[in-house]
DNA sequence: CTTGTCTAAATGTCAGACATTTACTAGACT
DNA sequence: AGTCTAGTAAATGTCTGACATTTAGACAAG
């Protein structure tokens, strides 16, 4: 495998580590191979050898990469990715070949974590966490009908799942929200937003904050399966 | 807050990293405290600029620290950090001070999360998770009789939990296996270890054992709640 | 066939100078 | 007095070149 070369015209060590994380999220390189040298990777992409240090640091502290003294830089196995690092995250979200193994392994952990989370949040939810998605949700509804807003509306939509995360008041599922912007993200191109799909959508999270508001748990753990499962049956993950 | 003065005689910047991250995680600095410049815990530890730079830019990455050009060094609130970062999880091992509110956070995660995904394990193991299974469990009934054998247990107690996870077969739910190491840990010194409280604890796990082993998804979940409850009940997590 | 040594090549480390960002201070001007 | 501006100090960020350390392989001696 070699680099695609597109010099990052401006930005520092952020710009070379985002783009060498993709070209690896993306799928490219196998497990084992050996990564371009340092000093290549600097007269490549016309950096110092500080950025490119700083840049293979990150991708090695976010498991894709394995470096040793004397060998030189590995790829490291998909297993071994730090998926929940925000870092990988950011470099996610906007990738638009992103591995479809992936997508799918991130929307299977959300359709089996989500009811969980949202029937703990119909226990714990504090006011603010109810205007907070409150906020998403109408957010979500200004945005439905007109085509052009496909893109705020993803947004509100990652809001409002966040919402529902930070809800659980455990610090543990919050830091889960970070996998919400890639996976919705990524699957923006998949759903035709027919408007019936769109108005079922929202019929269904106004049902996740109906049960969350009113502190049933049980009501919001099958609302939030609800929310997924259309998708979930697309990806093949439930039948 | 100033630093214990301990200077690491051995190993480079991943000991002057974790020494820096443990004094954060056992809860002494507030967030927004400035953090001791570089130069300052160069001079203290006696190793050069870079060694320090290289520990900052871990404890960073983990979500610890927030560094700005020209302002210096501030330490971040606990909802900021990267509870999921494996680093995190190898400082927090052997902590025996650690941060009551995440021992309990972590806990109260695992006891929402581990019925799930031992349900999921139930439905995606393989012969190979059975066979890790099995192992770990036999390795805890060799070990739960002696004392003196308590941190081998735990390491096969450790094992047991992490092989659920895996045999969930889901590269998120794997992840997670990471916290489960710091989490028992930090428990080990909480239960008298009584011989019938042992006793409980191994009949629970092999009652999990035995859900995933013959497929049944939900005696899984309920086996797994079962074997987190008693110290969820302790920890005041539940009632 | 094993062992030891040498060499090449890669990452890791150091030291110093310099760049950049930030907060603060002191004036100058209205 | 108040406000804008310039300047200064202090912190992190970056660059560069040299050197250290680790690894894999080649090659020869036993």
């Amino acid at each position: 495998m070699t680099l695609n070369a597109l010099p990052p015209h401006q930005g520092g060590a952020e710009q070379l580590a985002r783009l060498l994380a993709q070209s690896l999220l993306a799928g490219h390189w196998q497990p084992g191979d050996v990564f371009p040298r340092e000093l290549d990777i600097g007269a490549h992409f016309n950096v110092s050898r500080n950025q490119v240090r700083n840049a293979l640091t990150s991708l090695t502290a976010a498991g894709l990469l394995e470096r040793t003294a004397g060998r030189g830089t590995l790829v490291r196995e998909i297993g071994d990715w730090h998926l929940l690092d925000p870092l990988m995250s950011e470099w996610m979200t906007g990738l638009v070949n992103l591995d479809p193994q992936l997508v799918k392994a991130i929307y299977a952990f959300r359709f089996s974590a989500e009811p969980v989370v949202a029937g703990l949040a119909a226990q714990a939810a504090q006011a603010e966490d109810i205007e907070r998605l409150e906020s998403a949700f109408t957010g979500m509804e200004k945005t439905a009908s007109s085509v052009e807003a496909r893109a705020e509306h993803a947004e509100y939509d990652v809001a409002f799942h966040d919402a529902t995360y930070r809800a659980s008041h455990n610090l543990v599922w919050r830091q889960m929200g970070h996998l919400l912007r890639p996976s919705i993200m990524a699957l923006i191109h998949r759903s035709q937003d027919r408007t019936d799909t769109l108005d079922d959508s929202l019929t269904r999270h106004r049902q996740v904050l109906d049960a969350i508001r009113s502190r049933n748990a049980s009501a919001a753990e099958t609302a939030a399966r609800e929310v997924l499962r259309r998708t979930a049956i697309d990806l093949g993950i439930v039948s």
